[in-house]
RNA sequence: GCCGGCGUAGCUCAAUUGGAAGAGCAUCGCACUUGUAAUGCGAAGGUUGGGGGUUCGAUUCCCUCCGCCGGCUCCA
């Protein structure tokens, strides 16, 4: 505890000085700061202190709020605590495991014989309302461990006990507020009364430490925010959310569906989503022609022995098995095995390397039930998949190659905002330390060089090299999983691939795994979320929907049909005697790009009238001035924000 | 796979304590020949996810299987 007075330097450019044990709080009125204005937690040189723990040294001084992550987190974390808390009250004889806060919200894990049901989170809410009312002080206390494990075993929390076991540390803390008591490293808000807005969400089951074999815990997730009207506009663009939902969306739309009489997580793809299906394969076919990568196809399934050799078999790789002739085969559930017997088909020199094999492979993966998810996971999907087989010394061109082209890719298909992880070497690997920092070393350069933001996930790589992960931004904050380029130090020496040298003796060449959007079925489920269905010109599987007022004027559509069409416009003429109000209405929901309408006067005047998803609404335009608008439009590859 | 919830017409949803399965949209037929987000009338459509049980009687209660949803875990 210093006993000379404490100096602390504002933003502002402003100094206090305050007394030796004052607290957090009162330097920051002090300072002036007004604690009205959403202060929960201060921060001296940037490390985070606590409102009502005395300062132990000096320096600058700020209040953090909601608006910073840190302060959201101990909201958000003091929230999980006040739910904990009711429950234990509603329930005494639940066990508190773990309650962090997460992205957006908050959870708690419980050990409880009772189950907590969906219909029970009411009352929960109503009890956490009262622990907000009580306004209950968070009390931090340290205490040996052995102290902490002996009122924890008094209170039957037996998680707590074995967490403080794990931790190993001589002194935990804990954070009490009324008779609640919880193993905390905290930061919290100074009182429950803090809490102002939360609202619980669902329930779910989870295992203890994430681990399928130990005993399956309770969870119930929730929300905090520091005003109701967040509250609000969170819960509300949950609901906007969904209205996105590509499992909703892509029945609706005619795009896909995945029936039970088929089989689940298996995708059947009707007209219109072939339609955009195609169209996406034809343009990554002929990018990746364009940049040097050859064509290849490879079989649905393959000898088992295959699979004894890539490993899979041995680490049991979630496949489908079966029998032909008393010889065993699987399902191919990723490309690389052909694409290496390609490679291996006759003795590759020098000369040949960097050789790129591209094949959209279509695989089967036997995913568990509970993980199957519309079309972001599927049992059977088609990888826009290629190997890139090169020297070391030739990879940093490669990767440099591949990431160009997998955020060219991506802009064209409308994300612009990345989040980019570079995974490095894990704990149980293959191949040697100087492969690794070798590859590492050409993923990072490779990003910075082309100016793209990321960060390490130590430790995170497969075991079989080194990764780069792209995470795409939609047009409503989410993100998803896109683009991987990884190196593989596995396969290349466990298949005896080789190249002759320059010195006249076989080498063993390096391995770049590849996607540039992933799989065909996910990219999908993500652009339609993205564009929430409506999708720009270029990939929608209708383009044009033509419109004739009556009878007499299909003829006249037809032959615009005919003309737009043999410009390669996907164009669809409505002739349902059907009032043009509910021929707009019906093309609108289907979200057709461009509605035309023709009439006597547009027959007259050889004219269209043209309305479109993204609000234009003309009457009279020139055929040869639109078509050729929409011809440009289509051909740039334009999305137009919607 | 595990925990919890759910499953009624193609879709969205009704059906009182266990007591005759219903509506809107979509579909089909007829009429209407239409000018920018729903024309009118009519018809058809169901072993209430499958199987079993309790009961005089089951959409309703119980068991089981399948599937879906929210999670755990994993990944393209």
């Amino acid at each position: 505890m210093p006993s000379a007075p404490i100096e602390l330097s504002l933003q502002d450019g402003g100094r206090v000085t305050v007394a030796p044990g004052s607290s957090a709080r009162q330097a920051l009125i002090a300072a002036g700061l007004d604690l009205a204005d959403g202060a929960l937690l201060a921060s001296i040189d940037g490390e985070v202190v606590e409102l009502d723990r005395p300062l132990v040294h000096g320096g600058e001084l700020k209040a953090i709020t909601f608006a910073e992550p840190r302060g959201a987190e101990a909201y958000r974390h003091t929230a999980s605590h006040v739910m904990a808390q009711a429950v234990k009250r509603i329930y005494p004889d639940a066990v508190l495991a773990i309650g962090p806060a997460i992205e957006d919200g908050f959870y708690y894990d419980f050990g409880l014989d009772e189950t907590i049901r969906p219909d029970d989170l009411p009352r929960i809410e109503e009890e956490m309302a009262r622990i907000v009312a009580e306004d209950l002080s968070l009390v931090r206390r340290e205490l040996p461990a052995s102290e902490a494990k002996a009122l924890f075993e008094s209170r039957g929390e037996s998680y707590k006990v074995e967490l403080i076991e794990d931790l190993g540390q001589d002194v935990v803390t804990i954070y009490e507020q009324g008779e609640f008591a919880d193993l905390c490293r905290g930061p919290h808000l100074s009182s429950t009364g803090a809490v102002a807005a939360f609202k619980l969400l669902s329930t779910a089951g989870a295992y203890w430490r994430g681990d399928e074999n130990r005993e399956m815990l309770q969870r119930i997730y929730g929300t905090a925010f520091d005003t109701p009207d967040a509250l609000e506009e969170y819960i509300h663009n949950r609901e906007e959310a969904e209205k996105r939902d590509h499992r909703r969306l892509g029945p609706e739309l005619e795009l896909f569906s995945i029936r039970d009489e088929i089989g689940p997580g298996l995708v059947i793809y009707h007209p219109r989503g072939a339609v955009l299906r195609t169209v996406i394969e034809d343009y990554l076919k002929q990018e990746h022609a364009r940049r040097g990568y050859e064509l290849v196809i490879s079989p649905h399934i393959m000898r088992k022995s295959v699979w004894e050799t890539s490993g899979h078999l041995d680490m049991q790789y979630p496949m489908y098995f079966f029998e032909i002739e008393g010889q065993g085969y699987g399902i191919k559930p990723m490309n690389c095995p052909a694409h290496i017997a390609i490679y291996k088909s006759r003795t590759r020199g020098h000369h040949e390397l960097p050789i790129r094999y591209f094949e959209l492979g279509t695989v089967y993966r036997h995913e568990r039930s509970g993980v199957l998810h519309g079309l972001l996971r599927v049992r059977g999907f088609t990888q826009d998949d290629a190997h890139i087989f090169c020297t070391m010394e030739q990879a940093a061109d490669e990767i440099d190659g591949a990431i160009r082209f997998a955020f060219e890719a991506q802009r064209t298909f409308g994300f612009t905002e990345f989040k980019i992880a570079l995974s490095t070497r894990p704990d149980h690997s293959v191949g040697n330390e100087e492969d690794w920092s070798k590859a590492t070393e050409v993923l990072k350069s490779a990003l910075e060089s082309n100016g793209l933001d990321y960060f390490i996930d130590e430790g995170e790589g497969v075991f079989y090299g080194p990764k780069i992960d792209v995470k795409l931004r939609d047009a409503i904050g989410r993100l998803w999983q896109g683009p991987t380029i990884q190196f593989d130090f596995n396969l290349p020496r466990r298949f005896e691939m080789s190249y002759v040298g320059p010195d006249n003796s076989e080498h063993t060449p390096v391995m770049i795994h590849r996607t540039v959007l992933g799989s065909m079925e996910r990219y999908m489920g993500i652009l339609i979320e993205h564009y929430a269905g409506a999708f720009p010109a270029w990939l929608a599987p209708v383009q044009v929907e033509i419109l004739p007022i009556a009878d007499r004027h299909v003829e006249h559509a037809e032959g615009l049909a005919r003309k737009l069409r043999s410009r390669s416009v996907r164009v669809q003429v409505n002739d349902e005697r059907e009032t043009t109000g509910n021929k707009i209405r019906k093309a609108w929901k289907m979200k057709v790009p461009y509605m035309i309408v023709v009439g006597d006067r547009e027959v007259e005047s050889q004219s269209v009238s043209v309305r479109s998803l993204a609000g234009r609404d003309e009457r009279g335009v020139d055929l040869e001035r639109f078509t050729a608008e929409l011809l440009d439009e289509i051909a740039s590859r334009r999305s137009c924000e919607v």
